[in-house]
DNA sequence: CAATCTATTATTAGTTA
DNA sequence: ATAACTAATAATAGATT
C-alpha cells in the first residue's frame, strides 16, 4: 500500500514475500484485536505457511480453540439440518455414524480440556506453557468445567428436541445433543465471563503500552525454519 | 481510522457498533485474501458474535476446516512434545488419557471426513451443499484420502516414533495411536467408495467450466446477502 | 438500516541503515 | 535479515442521501 499501486499477485522473491508476510501478518493480527475490542466479539485467525506443519494462530492457541469450539458446534448444527432435510436420502449407517461421531467428539473435547489442565498444572517451568499465553483461556476452561459439573448436578430432566438417537439416548441425556435449543445457561455464562475478562485485559494492555500493536512472544514462521512438507515451495 | 484518532474501546451504540463491525469485517476478509495471494499461504478467520452460536467464517466453511485440520495436527504435535519433555512430572493417568484422546481424535477425524463425503454425495439438491462453496476444498479432501490410502498400501513396516505407551501397547497395536499409521480397512472401504464417486464428480465439474476456481451455488458471506444466521445481531 | 461520499488516519512497499 | 523511516496507497469514521 505504498509507492506502487499494489498488484495483487503472488510475490516471487523470497525475501520480499517474507517481509511482506510479516508486515501484513502483524497488520492482520492488529485488525483482529481491534474488531474484537470495538465490537465486543471473539475472532481468531489461523495462518498456515507451507514451511511448517504448524500454523500460526491468533490470539493464543487456546483462544483459537475457544472460538473453534463454537465453530465445531456450527458444523454439528449444519450437519443436523442437512441430515434432517435429506433424511430420505441417507442410509441408516450414516445416521449411526453421525451419532457416534457426536458422542466421540464430545468425549474428546472433555478429555482434551482436562488433559490440558493437567498439563498446565503439572509443568514446573513457566516457559513450558508457551501456549498458555492468555490466562483468560485458562479461566474459561475452568469456568466451563465448573458449569458442566453444576449442570450435571442440577439437571434431572433435560427436554428433548430433534431426532431421537438410536443408541438408547445416552448422548441426548447429557444435553450436548440438543442443537436447536436456545443458548443454554452454560454457554451464556461462558460468553459473559469471557467478555468481561477480555475487556478487562484489553484495558490493562492498552494502558501498558498505549493501546498499540502489542505482540505476544511467538515463533517466527519466516523462511528460516519450517520447510517440512512443502520443500518445492518457491525453489 | 478517519476523522478522530480512533479510541480503541468497545463501541456502546448498537447501530454504530454494527456499522463498524460490517465495515471492518469486510476489511479483514479483504486483508486475509490479500495475504493469501501475495504470500501463497492459507489463512482463515473465524468471528463469533455473542448473539449467535454460529460464528462467521472465512474463506468458506470448508476452507476453514482445511486450515483447521493442520491446526489440529499442531495440537497433536505440541502435546506430544510437551508430554515428552515433562515425562517426569506427569502421572500415569495423564499418559493414558493422552493415548485415549489421540485414539478418539483419530477416529473422529476419519468419521467426520467420511460423513462429510457421504453428505455431499447424497444430497440431490445442490443448494443443500451450502458449505461446498469451493470445489478445491472438496478435492483437497479427496487428495488427502488418496494419499493416506497410498501410504497404507506401500507401507508395510510403519516405523514407530514417539514414546512407547504404557498400557501394554494395545493402543499402538491397532495403529490408531501412531499418527502416521494407515487407516483401518473399514474406513478405507468407505472412503474408497466415496473417492471414486467424488473423482467422477470432480472431473465432470471441472470439464463443465474450465477447471478453475469454480464455485458451487453457495451462500455468500459478503455484506449484501450474508448474515443469514445473525440478523438479530445488534438488534 | 444500507450505500455513497470524503477527510482523515492507518497501513505498508520500498528504501536506507 | 531485522529495524526504522517515509511517501504513497488503503481503510474507514462520520456525515449525507
Amino acid at each position: 500500500m505504498a509507492r506502487k499501486k499494489l498488484d495483487l499477485t503472488y510475490i516471487a522473491s523470497d525475501s520480499k514475500r517474507n517481509a511482506t508476510y510479516k508486515k501484513r501478518r502483524n497488520g492482520l493480527m492488529k485488525k483482529i484485536n481491534e474488531i474484537s475490542t470495538l465490537c465486543g466479539i471473539e475472532a481468531c485467525a489461523i495462518i498456515s505457511t507451507p514451511y511448517d506443519l504448524q500454523p500460526e494462530v491468533w490470539p493464543s492457541h487456546l483462544g483459537v480453540q475457544r472460538v473453534l469450539y463454537k465453530f465445531s458446534r456450527m458444523s454439528e448444527m449444519e450437519k443436523s439440518k442437512k441430515m434432517f432435510n435429506q433424511e430420505n436420502f441417507l442410509s441408516q449407517s450414516i445416521i449411526k455414524a453421525r451419532e457416534q461421531l457426536r458422542k466421540l467428539r464430545n468425549e474428546n473435547r472433555k478429555k482434551e480440556m482436562s488433559l490440558l489442565m493437567f498439563q498446565c498444572l503439572s509443568s514446573e517451568n513457566p516457559s513450558n506453557n508457551v501456549n498458555m499465553t492468555n490466562l483468560n483461556d485458562f479461566s474459561w476452561m475452568v469456568d466451563l468445567t465448573l458449569k458442566e459439573i453444576e449442570q450435571n448436578m442440577t439437571k434431572n430432566q433435560p427436554k428433548e428436541e430433534g431426532f431421537v438417537p438410536t443408541n438408547g439416548g445416552e448422548a441426548m441425556n447429557n444435553g450436548e445433543n440438543n442443537i436447536n435449543a436456545p443458548l443454554d445457561s452454560h454457554v451464556q455464562g461462558i460468553m459473559q465471563i469471557n467478555m468481561d475478562a477480555m475487556q478487562k485485559q484489553d484495558l490493562a494492555m492498552n494502558s501498558m503500552n498505549g493501546g498499540g500493536n502489542l505482540m505476544l512472544p511467538t515463533r517466527d514462521f519466516g523462511l528460516s525454519n519450517g520447510m517440512v512438507w512443502n520443500e518445492h515451495y518457491l525453489h
